[in-house]
DNA sequence: ACCTAACCGAGACGGTACGTCTTGTCTTGCC
DNA sequence: GGCAAGACAAGACGTACCGTCTCGGTTAGGT
C-alpha cells in the first residue's frame, strides 16, 4: 500500500513541497535565533541564509511564531511519554527531568524563548501557541496528577492547575528572567515541595 | 536644600528639561502599549502620539524598554513596604496580595508583558531590566525569608531563592502563558504550599 | 534514418499542441492589455485568464512582446495589400487609410502601443519587433515609391526612407504622445503635403 | 532683501531637503537607464546606486517617471529658445537642429525612450508628461508657425497642429523605432518638406 | 540687554524588514 | 510530449520604523 492518497482527496497537481528546502528554513531560523537573538531572526534574514526566497516561508507557515514552533519541535522531540514510575514523586520527578532536559540545551532555551516573545507579539499566534504548545504541557501534568489522586498519594489541597502552576511557571521565569543554566537541585526542590503531604 | 548643584558639576545654562513632554511620552507610551498591544508601540508612533520630536525620546532614554520602565513607575508604586506581619505565612501574603493588586490593572500588566518581552529582544536592556527590577524583588522576598529564618517559622529546606523563583514564576507566567486576571484563590495555595511544615 | 513519416520533417510523437491554449492565450492578452492597460498584462495573469499554466506561454512564444505580436495579427489582417491605384497620391491614400482604419481600433490601438513599450524594455524582442513588423511596413511604403518613381510622378528629392519616417513617424506619434482618435483630416494633410510638386 | 519666505508661507522646520542625495539619484537613475536599459532601472537600484534610501524617492517624486523626467531636465536644457530668425524656413531649421542635438545624445536619447515607455506603462504620468513636456515643445512649434504665419511666409495650408504632427513624430519615430543615429540630412528633408509652397 | 548653551518640534536622511507580486524554471500527474 | 497546476529562487514593489542628523525657535543661566 504505497501512499495511497486519501479518499476524494486526490492528488493535487504540481509540483510537491521541496523537503530541502522546508529544513533549510528551519536550521536557518534556529541558526539565527541561537547566534545572533532573535531581533535577528528576520523573516528576509532567514530566507536568505536558507537560500530560499521569501514565498517559500510565506507559503507554509501562517507567521514567524509558527516557523519556529517547528523549529522547535524539529530540535527537541517535543513527545511528553507519561509512563507510569509508581508514585507522584517519581511521575513528577520524571516529568521535570525531562523538561529540564529541553532547557539546558541552550538552542532549545532560545526557541523557547524566542516563541515567548513572539506570543506576546503576535495575538494571532498567542493563541495557537497556547492551545497547541502550553496547553498540552499542563495536560500531561494533570493527567500524573489524576493518576496520583487515583493512587491516593497525591498532597491533599494540590490541584492540576496549581500544580501546572508552579512547575511551569518556574520553569519559564528561569528561562525568561534569570540568566544561566539550571540550578542542579531545581528539580529536588519542586518534587519535596509538591509532594510534602501538610501536617 | 532647595536643588543645589553640586561641587564642580553646575548647574548649566541652557533650556531646562520638559516635564510636559516627558509625561507625555509616558503616558502614550501606556496607551499605545495598553490600547494596541506591544507591536504597534513603535518609538515613531510614540512621539507622535505624545506630540513630540523623536530625539527627544532618544535624548533621554537609552532604549525603548527604559521609557516602559518608567511608564510602569509613573502608573505603580513599584516600592515594596515591607512591614513585619508578624509570621513568614503573613508577611508572604501580604507581599503576594501587593504584587497580585498590580497584576489585575490590566495596563500595569500590559506594561509588564511589554517590559519581558522587550527584555528578550534588547540584551542591554534585559540586562539592565533584571538588577534594576526583577532582581529587586528577589531581593525583596529575600528580606522576608531571612525575617522568618530569624523567627525560626521558616519551613526546613526552603531557600531565598527558591521561593523567589517560585512566587514570580508562578506570576509572570501567568501573566503571560495563561490570558485572564490570576485566580482568586492562587494567593492562597501560594501561602500554603510554601509554609507548610514537612511531616 | 528511421523517425521519418513527412520528408525531412518528421511527426514527432506525441500529444499535439492545443488550439484552444492557443487562441485563449492570444485572447487574455489581449483583453488585458485592452481592459486594464499594458502594465497589468503580466504572464501570471494572461495564464490565469487563459486557464493555461504558465508554461504554455513559455513553451510556445519567447517573449511577451511575441505573445502581442501575435494576438495583434489575431485581431488586425496585418498584410498590406499594394493593388495600384493608379498614381501616387492614390496609393498613399489608400496606405494610409489601411493604416488610420487599425488605428481607429482602441484594441488594435493598444496592442500597437505595448508592442513599442515591449520593443523598448526587451532589446531582443525590439529586434524582431522591427524587423518583423516595423521593417515590413516600410518595404511596403517602398514598393510604393518605386512604382510613382517608374510612373513619373514622385514629388522630385522625395525618397522612401524620409517617406516612410513621416507616414510612419505621424502615426506611431499620434498612438503614443497624442490621446484621443486620429483626426479626420490627417490623411489629407499628410497626402497633400508629399504630394505637392515644388515650385 | 535676502531670500525672504513668501508671506503666510514661512519656512517649515525640519532639516532641508539635501542637495547631493537629488543630484546622486537623478545620476542613478540616468546612468542605469543608459547602461543597462531602462527594464533594469528600478526604484531600488536607483537608491542603491545612489546610496541613498528608497524613501528618499518616494518621497520627492510621485513616480519613476517624474525621476526621469528631472533627470533629463538635469541632462539637457529643455530650455526651447525660440530667437526670430527672419524665415519660416530658418525659424524651422534652428529648431529642428536644436531638438536633434538633444537626440544624437545617447544619454539623453535612452531617457527619452525610457520617458515614453514609462508614460505607456504608468497612465498618472503619461498625462504629465504629455502637458509638461510634449504639450510645450507642440507650443514652442505653434509660435514659430503663427510668427510665419504673421510674416506671409507660411505655406498655405500647413496648420500648427499637423507641423507638430510631422515634426515630432519624425523624431519620437526615429528614436524609438530606427535604430541608430538621426540621418544627417533629415533635417533638411524636413524643412524641405515643410516650406515648400503648394503649385 | 546680550551671549551662549541646551532643549524643543519637525522632519529629512541611509538603512532594514515587511508582506505581496511577478519572473522564468522546475516538477508533478493526467491525457 | 503537451497540458494545468503549482512550488521554487530571485528580486522589485511601496510602506513603516530604526536611530541619526539638521533646521528654526525657545528658554535658561551667565555677563
Amino acid at each position: 500500500m504505497p501512499e495511497q492518497p486519501g479518499p476524494g482527496e486526490g492528488r493535487r497537481p504540481g509540483r510537491r513541497r521541496s523537503e530541502v528546502s522546508r529544513e533549510a528554513i528551519l536550521q536557518a531560523a534556529t541558526d539565527l535565533v541561537v547566534d545572533q537573538g532573535y531581533a535577528a531572526a528576520s523573516i528576509e534574514k532567514i530566507a536568505q541564509r536558507a537560500g530560499v526566497g521569501k514565498q517559500t516561508i510565506y507559503r507554509w507557515w501562517p507567521s514567524k511564531g509558527d516557523v519556529l514552533m517547528e523549529a522547535l519541535a524539529r530540535k527537541a522531540d517535543t513527545f511528553i511519554p507519561l509512563p507510569d514510575e509508581g508514585s507522584w514523586s517519581a511521575d513528577l520527578r520524571r516529568m521535570l527531568e525531562d523538561s529540564f532536559r529541553l532547557g539546558q540545551n541552550p538552542q532549545i532555551a532560545e526557541l523557547l524563548r524566542a516563541l515567548m516573545v513572539e506570543a506576546q507579539l503576535d495575538p494571532g499566534f498567542g493563541t495557537s501557541f497556547r492551545t497547541e504548545f502550553l496547553e498540552r504541557r499542563r495536560t500531561a501534568l494533570a493527567t500524573l496528577v489524576d493518576r496520583a489522586r487515583s493512587r491516593g498519594d497525591l498532597p491533599p489541597g494540590l490541584t492540576a492547575d496549581f500544580a501546572a502552576d508552579v512547575v511551569f511557571g518556574v520553569i519559564w521565569y528561569r528561562l525568561l528572567a534569570v540568566p544561566g543554566p539550571f540550578d542542579a537541585d531545581l528539580a529536588d526542590h519542586l518534587v519535596n515541595l509538591l509532594t510534602r503531604t501538610s501536617a
